[in-house]
DNA sequence: TATTGTTATACTCTATAACTATA
DNA sequence: TATAGTTATAGAGTATAACAATA
């Protein structure tokens, strides 16, 4: 085992580019793990946790998860035919959808959103109380910077 | 702008759940782009950096990369299609057979790891020389516990 | 004309199940 | 029997292009 971990060294002897991925490898998996139990596509997932801030036109979502509109039609659909979302229409703009919980999928995004801050919250366990503040306030500055120089 | 994002609240005011959320988003993000720019799917890029360490069976890659020999199958079928890997025989078992990069797939492999680890990096840019010091090694520990408690 | 959303089509990635060939 | 790999089939997620309805 441990025979596929690209650029493994020793442990406590990671790239910073290595370590990036492979943080963001157990955070993805965690996602996906924690979705799965709740009978729920990674994607879905996602689409749920948005939600819950509100009813969303297809437009808006799309660019908000940087695919293509057609893409999120069939998300929705697939949604809709699982009974966690509904389309309704928007008044003012007879194009326009509004995107919206229903009442299974409100429960649905709790119960996840829930399992799946605890289960990120772990992945943090290790470090001492003082380096885990200091580990976030660093996360927020790369985040915030956002890739942008 | 900024529309959906879930728990955002204010600049510097993320939750660790939410931080390594969307710190694990911009991480895949980039890995896209770059795979993009190099012409690659993000899931063939991995198989090529994983491929640079040497050949590889089927079934080992399969449990390496958390998928079953089914879908790899067609993973590297394609990635031969497009003349990145090449299958070669196993001597002493028949059954088997080796994954290798061909001349072509180690060119690209080599110019999308290189593209990539620059622009992950760059991620803690934001970071000053002691706190990037500090984050890796924070990243380090969680990682060598792995998510097991 | 521009925007909102959908349909049609195709490709990648994945799973399950059934199969072949070898060990 | 067990293992290595494949084929067949199905579904999710995505893109592009063409379309309808409305603004």
């Amino acid at each position: 085992m441990d025979t596929i971990r690209a650029g493994h060294q020793e442990a406590g002897e990671l790239t910073a580019a290595d370590g990036l991925i492979q943080l963001s490898r157990l955070v993805q998996e965690l996602h996906a793990r924690t979705s799965e139990r709740h009978d729920l596509t990674p994607v879905q997932a996602k689409l749920l946790c948005v939600l819950v801030l509100g009813p969303r036109g297809m437009a808006e979502l799309a660019q908000g998860f940087g695919v293509e509109r057609a893409a999120l039609t069939g998300l929705v659909d697939r949604a809709e035919r699982r009974g966690l979302v509904k389309r309704s229409p928007v008044p003012g703009d007879r194009r326009a959808r509004h995107v919206m919980l229903t009442d299974a999928g409100r429960q649905a995004a709790t119960a996840f959103h829930a399992d799946a801050t605890v289960e990120l919250e772990h992945l943090l366990d290790p470090l001492a109380p003082r380096d885990r503040e200091r580990f976030c306030n660093a996360m927020d500055e790369i985040i915030n910077a956002g890739g942008h120089p």
